[in-house]
Formats: C-alpha cells, sequence, structure tokens
DNA sequence: TATGAATGAGGATTCATTCAT
DNA sequence: CATGAATGAATCCTCATTCAT
C-alpha cells in the first residue's frame, strides 16, 4: 500500500517531529530508535526518511526550530516594556509562561546539546546565545540606568536562566501551584536579587573593577 | 591471559567508576558503550563484569554514592553556623565548592536519573529529596525565626538548588571569575532574594494563605 | 544493501525454517547460533529478525507446526481402518513413513522439548499428547472389542511410540533395510505383543484391575 | 582461602561429576556454562579446571564411565540365565532397573552424542555397541535354538533398546506404576513380539535370505 | 586446591540506514 | 509516500579458559 488517503507530507513530518520531542526529551537521543519513533507515529522505521535525511538532522530541526520561535516570540513581546524593572519581570513571566506546554523542548535545550554533532551544535548554541542576549541587554540597561546592581552581567543572565529553566524542568501546572503564582515567585526572587541595597551598591562598584575582560 | 601483575580488584574497580562518570556526564549514558568504558581503563569489556553486574549498576553507583557523600559531607559541615543566614551563605559555599571539582557528577544528577531503572531512580531521587531537605530546614528555620521571607520553602529550595546547579554546570574554575567571587555573587543573590522588604513582607503574609499544604 | 532483486518475505521464512531445522536438529537449540543460521541460508544474523522475533519464537514455530502437520496428516488417514488392528497396523506405517523425510523435525521432537520456556513447551506438550491420543484410542477400542491384550494402554502406547520413534532416529532410507520390511518388523512386533495368548489373556484381566486410573 | 577443611579431591571431583550429570541432562550440553556446574558445587569456575581438563572431557568422562559400568553390571548379571527366554527378560529388567535411578545418564546417553568431538565420540558409540552387543547375542542365540522369531537381529536389538530406554525417559518411580509392573510390560511385550506364530515363522525364514548382512 | 581478575571470541539482539517495490 | 527486506556495525553480556596469587 502507498500514501494512506488524505495522508499529507507536511502534516507527517509534524506529527513526526512531536514524536521525537517527546521521546527524545523522555528517554534522550541516545537512547531513542528510529523504530521508536516511527511507532509512536504509526509508521515504519523506513518511512520517516522521506521526512528528514537522518536522525541527526531530526534532532537539529527539534532543537533549532525551538529556539527560533522562542526568540521570535520574545522579540514581538520585549517592545512592550517601558523600564528595565518591568521588562526584567516581563522576561521571567514570558520565559516561564512559553516553557510551560513545552516541557519537552526546555529539557531538550538543556540535556542533549551533548548529542548534536559539531557543526549543529554550533548552530543551536549561536541561537541560545541569542536568546541569552536579550536578557543580559536587560540587565545591562537596567545597570546603566542604576536600577540594578548587576556586578556581573552575563553570571546574573546564566544564574537567571539557570534558575527559570530549571522551574520549566520541575513545575507541574496541574500540582498546588498556579503558573502565576510561581512567575510572582521567580520574578520577586530576582528582582529582589538585583535590588540596590546600601551594601551592595559600593560592593558592586568596587568588584565590578576586579573583572578580567573574558 | 590472565590476571596481570598487579591489578587489584579494589583498585581497578575504582578506576572503572571514574571512567564511567566521565563518559557518561561528556556522552550520556546511553551513549556511552560498555567497550568506551573498558577502553578508558585499559581492559576488555568483559573484564568490568568481574566488578560491576551490568552497565545499570555502575550508573546506580556512581549516581547513588555521590549523593551519599555529598549529603554526609553537608551534614559534618552544617553543625557550624549559629543562624539561618550564616547557614544558607554556608549552604550556598558548600555545594558550590563541594561540586566545582566534581562536574561529571552533577552532571549525571541531572541529566541520568531518566537512564535509571524505576527501582534504582526511587533510591537516589530519595536521596536527592534528602539533601534539598537540608536546604528547606535552614529556610523553614530563618522563616519561622523572622530573618528570611520565604512563602513557599518547597519552591524556594528548588528554584535555589537549580540556580546553584546549574552554576555548577557553567562554571569553569580556570575562567575569569574565582569560585570566591561565584559564591559571593550566588549567596548574594539569594540572600537579597529572601530578605525583606516593606513590599514583600506583607504579600508573603497574604499569600502564604492561599497555598495548600502539600 | 537493501532488499535483494527477487527476494521474498514467505521463500525467505521458509529457507530459515528449513535451516533452523536441519541445525537445531544435528546440532542441538543451544549449540546453534543465529548466525549459522543465516550463514546457512545466505543472509545476515540480523535479518532472520524481519521474519521471527527472536530464536526461541524459531524453535516454537518448527516444532509446532510439524507436530500440527503430523496430527492433521494421521487425521486424514485414519478414517480408512476398518478395525483396530488395521488400524494400528496402519498407525505404525504412517508413523514410520510420515517420518521417513522428516528426521530432523523427530529428532527435534525428542531432543529439544528441553529449550523450550514453559509456555511454548506447553503448547507443545499438549500437540504430543494428542497426536499420542490416537494412538490410545486405537488401543482402547482394540482393548474394548476383545482384540488386543492391553493391560495399560497409556503405558503401551507410550513403549509403541518410544520405539517407532527410535526406529525413525536410527533408520536410514539408503540403507540394507526397506522402508517397507522396516513397517513389517515394526508391526510385526507391535500386533503380536498385544496378541492374546492362553497366559496373557486371564493376567490382563486380572492387573487391569489394580490400576488406579490416572 | 585455599583448600576446605576436610575437602579432598576425589571427593570434590565426584560433585562435579554428578552436577555436571545432572544439569548436562537437564538443559543440555551446550546450554550449561562451567559458571553453572561450579555454582552447584559451591565453587568458582576456575576451579573445576582442577579436576578436569576441560568441559568436553567432563562430558566423555561421565558419559563413557556410565557406559562402562553399565557394561560391566550386566556382564556380571548375564551368567545366571540358563536359555535365552529367561535372559532376554533378564535383560529387560536389568536395563530397566539398573536405569531407573540413572535417569539423567540415560538421558545424556541419548541426546548428548552430538555433542562430543569425534574422538569422544568414536570412544562412546565403540561402548553402545558392545552394550548393544549382549542384546544381540541373545537374540542370536535365541533365534539360532529356535526359540525367537527374529528376522534381523540388529533391527530387533535397536528397536528394543529403543523401547526400554523410552521408558527410562518417561517413567516415574513415584507415579502409579510400580517398577515390577513397569518390567512385566515391556517383557511381556518384547517376549510376545518374537513369538513364533504360525505366520510369521515362514515369513521369518523367507525374509531373511533377502537381508544382505550390514 | 581454590580464587579473583583477566581475556578474546562469540552469544542474541538492536541499530541507523538503504533500496526495490 | 510507505513498506518490507536487507545490511554491517554495534549493542550488552556470557562463554571457556588462563594464570598469578
Amino acid at each position: 500500500m502507498a500514501r494512506k488517503a488524505g495522508s499529507n507530507g507536511e502534516e507527517t513530518a509534524r506529527r513526526i517531529r512531536d514524536a521525537a520531542v517527546r521521546l527524545f526529551a523522555r528517554h534522550g537521543y541516545a537512547a531513542v530508535s528510529m523504530r521508536d519513533i516511527a511507532a509512536e507515529v504509526g509508521l515504519q522505521a523506513a518511512a520517516l526518511y522521506n521526512h528528514f535525511p537522518n536522525k541527526q538532522a531530526m534532532l537539529l530541526d527539534v532543537m533549532a526550530s525551538h529556539m527560533r520561535a522562542l526568540i521570535v516570540a520574545w522579540e514581538k513581546e520585549s517592545f512592550a516594556f517601558a523600564d528595565p524593572a518591568e521588562a526584567l519581570r516581563g522576561f521571567v513571566r514570558f520565559h516561564l509562561q512559553y516553557h510551560m506546554d513545552k516541557v519537552d523542548h526546555v529539557s531538550l535545550a538543556y540535556h542533549e546539546l551533548k548529542s548534536l554533532e559539531p557543526a549543529n551544535y554550533h548552530v543551536v548554541e549561536g541561537l541560545r546565545r541569542l536568546y541569552e542576549g536579550h536578557l543580559r541587554k536587560i540587565l545591562t540597561v537596567g545597570k546603566e540606568k542604576g536600577i540594578f546592581s548587576v556586578p556581573d552581567v552575563p553570571i546574573a543572565a546564566m544564574a537567571i536562566l539557570s534558575m527559570l529553566t530549571g522551574a520549566s524542568g520541575w513545575y507541574r501546572p496541574d500540582g498546588r501551584l498556579s503558573l502565576e503564582r510561581l512567575v510572582d515567585l521567580h520574578a520577586g526572587l530576582v528582582q529582589r536579587g538585583l535590588e540596590y541595597t546600601p551594601a551592595n551598591k559600593k560592593e558592586s562598584q568596587v568588584q565590578a573593577s576586579i573583572l578580567v575582560p573574558a
């Protein structure tokens, strides 16, 4: 038998991508076989090769297209904020909200970088840095405007992202914590973490000067 | 050929463990073969089975024994602190310091839970909760004594650990940032995150009341 | 390379089955590797798994389908006989004749029951009992009609089958003994073994009464 | 630790032999590992090599020494019989009785000839022929004395041995059938199978003449 | 005698991938 | 587009055997 009536190339590719994300996230890229993915979609393994040249290409596709969509989405929202404090809170909310129903993508982004072949790794890593850059931008502007106390912007950006992405990992939407509350808690944690206090105002000035540029 | 002159069981087991941690962390459990591990140690794959019953047992051994050592180490240090604020800073320092030269173990702990068979997963997950419990204890005491503003202790504990462990992932001891500075930055971030402010004092009271106990 | 031009699923499966029977019979199930079987068919070992899920399934297939064919074949012939004496001789002839060119199947049936996993063992054992039942039927009817002297039908059935199947094992069609002669000899042995004599007539009556029904 | 107090070479070798017979019979030579045997005896596999040069030697030892003991035992008994009819009955009884508690040896003798390397096969096969020869002798003498009707002595000998050995396979001493009764049934079957009848008297004469000597 | 550690070969099975159909 | 049959390499693990201790 050939092509099922009503089947369609694009649609099938989408279903394969979905299955791949889900399985890669749950079991890890190396632990998932093409047969596993095919079975999830209701195909034979050989059919996958009509849609993706190979397994590695599926991983790259899934990871890169997620990162691109994430970046585009933030870029759309980012214009809405008047000042760095608002923007930071906006970023926290955006990041948590955007990832809430994309647990598998988040997991992939953090666990499967090592499964990318070098060339593909550079592509995805570049996108990650682009996204991180948006957060660094907020912190930098806030710091320059004297709103945030951020002795080391790149470190702070990574720390914040670690925390947020960590949350995307363990948060369960059906648990006792509403998304709204999760956002509040994290935004609070972050904002207070960057607040000026009599103590850290001076400290941040001093210590920034001892940093050797990368 | 049989036993190499000078070979020794305990010592060989240790070298296998080391190789396994390193390789599992770098490439992922599923992507590492018994041959890979054996080659790293200078053995044939078959010889590994004189020391571990199978690959999964190696993963469990490596993960569980790391967690146990971590917990024991903290329990030894934890008595040194007079008040919750000091203890929290102590915990941050301890966690970062302890993990600095154990990057591979940290990576394993975060990436390979999914590679554990159910029974083994429960063992390691139990140990993880035990460790997390120590941080929760600090936060709880601090909250009760009115020192920290922590609307939701478990969430805060997870958020803090995400951040700290994230740092263990990206920090490079030979980079431009000293460990001391890293500790300072994170301790600062955490402490200020838990500080009382006129704003969050009331908020924390109110919001705590809407939480359903776990 | 992929599918050889002209290769065909059913046909390949048949050739695999044939190779498996031959090799299992000659060397024993445990002593035959999947590579051995594949080589006999001119395939790579991996290709076997397109036709059988595993080695054990090949053994079951081969044993059970032989037993089923045997039973069906006898059931077709069994209607031709007018009286138990004829039927018995017919059975002897049938059993020897049917198995003559199936030496390997006979060998399997007797040597590899122990290689079947419990569930599969029950399947094949059930079929064996079914076949044995047909011989028991003949003996029982002959006994009831007063034609055979059979103090213990199940024992007699097993003894006869042991003898016949033994013959299938050592008989060589190209030897000095014709099949016809072999049948005559065994049929004679069996028939006279079940004949009434002044001595065993009484004996059989008496001793039958001390038998506890199974 | 070395040699256990009270342990002793000969005794250990015996225990190894026993374990080997039991396991080879139950699971087949190829399916039993040296580790299996060692475990049964409470040793490490390496220790077996202090008692047998290798696995094949264990099989040969076990099979050949059984055959030798069997032959010696019969030779001792065989003098007790006055005429061929008594001797035949004596042989049936002896064979069944001797094998009753040696089920594993019988099984080995019938199933594992194929596992013997050629040189060893010849040894055991020679012993088997020797034993069979004793039965052939009885039949030949009985035939010459005009007591048995045996158109083909070698065939008859093999047929009888197939039946008897088959019985050793399925007979269970704790079942509903006493050994005495089993002997009676088989002796009866065999004796009547070799009796002269008006029909087979002539037949045997005629047909014997068409046999080509082996 | 017995052991623990090692080897090299080989076990069944799975893998990503190919290609004729 | 999808399939079923095939491959060759690789998987984990077990095997019989060896040998220093």
